[in-house]
DNA sequence: GCGCCGCTTTGATGCGGATCAATTACTTCT
DNA sequence: AGAAGTAATTGATCCGCATCAAAGCGGCGC
């Protein structure tokens, strides 16, 4: 038992991972109780996020992943000439930084969309827990192929050359992983801007709007600004697949 | 080389990545001889592959992980509605089969473009060296995040609106690969179809073709069927960047 | 309140790449 | 060598999305 300021205090802090409402789908999952304890102390810090904070920038040094915990936050890079492409969108539960292992240095900038916490996992003691505890490196490799399922989702919708097809199969796929977080799938808040939506569609801004207006004129949803619900899920899958 | 069944071969057999060319793209990278023929006693089999032969079919349960040896494969995925889309072109020195992790069912098909093989890693042996032999743990990563980062680049590419920025990009990062694996970067050999690239770059395969003509117009490459020689490399690199 | 600023929508136009179609080049088999 | 089949090139046309431009809508500070 470490020495600190007040017991109650110690316990509060150390046990957040097992109060935490995304146990079942973070790191912890599937552990027992001391193992997820072994995880929270893992935890450096749980960082607050306000919109538009940085939680890493491309080209940083590689230290540690982050587990999002709330918020959302996007991931984007920018080309030598200068060219930038939104890489993803991220939700509570998602584990990002891992591009950054091959080079030791961070690929892409991330940046909070809404205000967010994260937890801070240093690398090397993610590894050492790893090691000694095997259903935290299953799990932990889950996230991350979870991670390279989604970037396969993304370079699906931008293979379709029918621009109201890549935004159904966005909507569609954002739904769904609402849903996975226990949130309504039919009502979506998005948090991003129309900018950065069309960028990761590969469109411009103005046919990502104009496309939000055909897909509530075919009655497949409601646009009232970044409040989406969806109407017609079926005939939404349906135009996603061209 | 070819393998018979005499016990004098047993040695070969078991010293395989000792011996292999790849040694230090691949899992041994970093690793001493005792640890080098753990992996070694861990890859089951070394498989090889025809034109067109499947190592994994999309919707088939995972049981191992795959290393390329030698030759080319390409991954893709059907979506529901039956569209294809071609997720990579993967080289000598890759991991395959990562995204089945997750759900624990491979969600792409991985063919091969050229004859090739692969050393097969059943995944439960795998995670166990891991635990045991922290360098290959790391090393292991290094690959995943390598895949990843390929992915990225996979996006950013399909981003640019401007087709021929895309083939351009292609051929550059291709002529990377080529170089890390030892060889020339101005002399490709393209394994893939114009049709698998075209899908891989979202165009069809008319543009394709004609973009290699317009890039040899301008002096940049010179295209023989599937022979492609890179004449100007930082030329190349500006049409990427649109 | 009013004005300012960023975000989003809506409109008009032109171009780039998809599509349809035909020809050519290469490979394989007999 | 010739035939047959596949892959790649080349051509003509059309449509969808990018581009340029302007107006509408909210949020926020003065």
């Amino acid at each position: 038992m470490p020495v600190t300021n007040t017991a109650f205090d110690l316990d509060q802090v150390r046990r957040q991972c097992a109060r935490c409402d995304l146990r079942d789908l973070c790191l912890p999952a599937g552990l027992d109780n001391d193992d997820v304890d072994r995880v929270d102390q893992m935890v450096a810090d749980r960082t607050g996020l306000a919109v538009g904070d940085v939680l890493y920038h491309a080209g940083s040094p590689f230290r540690a992943l982050y587990v999002i915990k709330s918020g959302a936050l996007k991931t984007q890079a920018v080309s030598e000439g200068g060219e930038l492409q939104v890489l993803g969108f991220h939700l509570p539960g998602e584990i990002l930084g891992f591009d950054a292992l091959a080079t030791e240095r961070h690929q892409c900038t991330a940046e909070a969309l809404e205000p967010s916490s994260v937890c801070r996992l240093p690398y090397s003691e993610l590894e050492r827990i790893c090691s000694a505890v095997p259903g935290l490196q299953r799990q932990f490799m889950r996230l991350v192929s979870r991670d390279v399922g989604d970037d396969h989702d993304h370079v699906a919708m931008m293979g379709r050359n029918q621009a109201i097809s890549r935004l159904a199969l966005f909507l569609h796929s954002l739904s769904k992983r609402q849903a996975r977080l226990g949130r309504s799938p039919e009502q979506l808040t998005l948090s991003m801007s129309r900018s950065d939506l069309a960028n990761y569609l590969g469109l411009v801004l103005e046919t990502v709007s104009r496309l939000f207006g055909r897909l509530q004129e075919m009655g497949l949803i409601e646009v009232r600004r970044r409040e989406i619900k969806i109407l017609d899920m079926a005939g939404l899958k349906e135009v996603g697949d061209c």
